[in-house]
DNA sequence: CCAGACATTCGATATTGTCGAATGGCTTTC
DNA sequence: GAAAGCCATTCGACAATATCGAATGTCTGG
């Protein structure tokens, strides 16, 4: 085949496979026809692609009988392709010495489709049960981790500020103007802010994180509760401190990085 | 297209990219003449493959240019994954409990393909770094997990014990007949038992989890040091609970479970 | 017991993926 | 510093292949 159309030059079955995997990640389990219509494609078309999937494990249905839903395949291959980075490996130590000695959950967070996924987290040292959060995607306007990579990656911001921002809660800001006006404040201090602007009663702060190029490559996190906000200078400095060996750690050759000459 | 023989009817290009989706889950990073060669394929078909993969994010090619890995798209993937698990949702709450009451770290497992797949982890409550293992797959014939789900479901026991058994440490029984008969003891005492034959200095215990319609569908394991070996009573006691207690959640009508007929 | 909805199978068709050769970029070697 | 080799990438023709619509089978609800 090769591509119709300039442009695109995907393989279809690929495409649709994946736009189907896409869909089931939106909801949850779906039927053949179900798909079928979202997709707007024959159903005999659909089953195929959805009973390849299946013999691969990326998808499975579930025993009731008629709906898919995502299969365990994903789950090795995700854990696998966490192995690979090696910003999440280095900053293992520094994430759980920081939850330490502050006392709260960390996150670290990089840049997927506009929105920001959480690559690692590490849990407040209470005994508390807490959700594992790696996995999560934030989107970026609404998250001191999203602000930050923002901050620093102009394809990113022009992405993500692109289209309509979704009020996650009452201090949402929705105005993609607001929102860049702010970048400028988390450049100048390397420091991305967020007061229950994506989830009520939780607060957090992120500082950035950079290869060995110089690249803002992720941002790491403290997740507070919003009764504890604003965070201590303490925990600024630890933060601080924490992204700094992180990023020297891959061999960053500064830190704080250098904002990018575009975002003037 | 259609099946050109009998018994497989996958879509050939969807096929190939999840070949190509394994073949990165081994071997961490690969150029696309070494993809391949490993498929017998030309490399330009190969790369078509890989650039639809990576328009969907499913792979991403590092900095570095002629290298692939696997990409974040499988981490929301997974993450999505783990929520649709009712399995996963019920235990979180019995294996904190039970990671708090007895100091040792719980692990949740499923049958993934033969082995065993982690599919929720409490660490220890200690304070220390843990690696988390949400997604780690292991021998169903060398940990406690896999031996606890190899007793009660036949179909798995034929796939795992039909190809030749890796041996991870001195102690791993590499027999499949030899496996077999320690499952008899699995099915007696609703319990299995693993003394560093995957893991130099780490033994575990687990106990099956049971569904609504009384299928073994899980298991959940407590993981010590070998120098804690043999586990107290009383730990065996809240493991046992625990899996009561997960199972009952899920609406098993009876635990222990039964041991399969077939299994005579 | 019947009706409807849905998953699934099957076979003909042409759309589509595949392949081989040619190009371009990069690193290595002498 | 120039050349050679390796590898990713592009292109276009071909026919193998995925797609589609209709028919069948299966389950659920009335």
């Amino acid at each position: 085949m090769g591509a119709t159309r300039e442009g695109e030059s995907v393989i279809q079955s690929i495409d649709r496979a994946a736009k189907i995997l896409t869909l089931l990640q939106g909801s949850r389990r779906m039927g053949i026809t179900e798909l079928a219509a979202a997709l707007d494609l024959p159903p005999s078309t659909v089953h195929g692609i959805v009973k390849s999937l299946q013999a691969h494990g990326l998808v499975a249905q579930q025993p009731s009988g008629n709906r898919y839903v995502l299969g365990p395949a994903l789950l090795k291959l995700s854990s696998v392709y966490l192995d690979t980075l090696d910003v999440r490996a280095r900053s293992m130590r520094w994430m759980h010495e920081l939850s330490s000695r502050t006392g709260l959950a960390t996150r670290l967070g990089a840049e997927l489709f506009g929105e920001v996924i959480v690559i690692h987290h590490d849990r407040r040292p209470d005994g508390t049960e807490q959700m594992p959060e790696t996995g999560l995607t934030i989107p970026s306007h609404a998250s001191a981790l999203g602000k930050v990579l923002l901050a620093y990656d102009a394809a990113h911001a022009a992405d993500a500020l692109s289209r309509p921002l979704a009020a996650l809660t009452a201090d949402t800001v929705t105005d993609p103007d607001r929102v860049r006006e702010g970048l400028e404040q988390v450049r100048r201090d390397a420091l991305g802010f967020e007061n229950e602007e994506a989830v009520i009663g939780e607060s957090s702060v992120a500082a950035p994180v950079c290869s060995e190029d110089g690249d803002v490559i992720a941002a790491v996190a403290v997740v507070m509760p919003a009764s504890e906000w604003p965070p201590s200078d303490a925990v600024l400095a630890e933060l601080r401190d924490a992204a700094r060996s992180i990023s020297r750690d891959l061999g960053a050759p500064a830190w704080p990085p250098r904002p990018p000459a575009t975002a003037g």
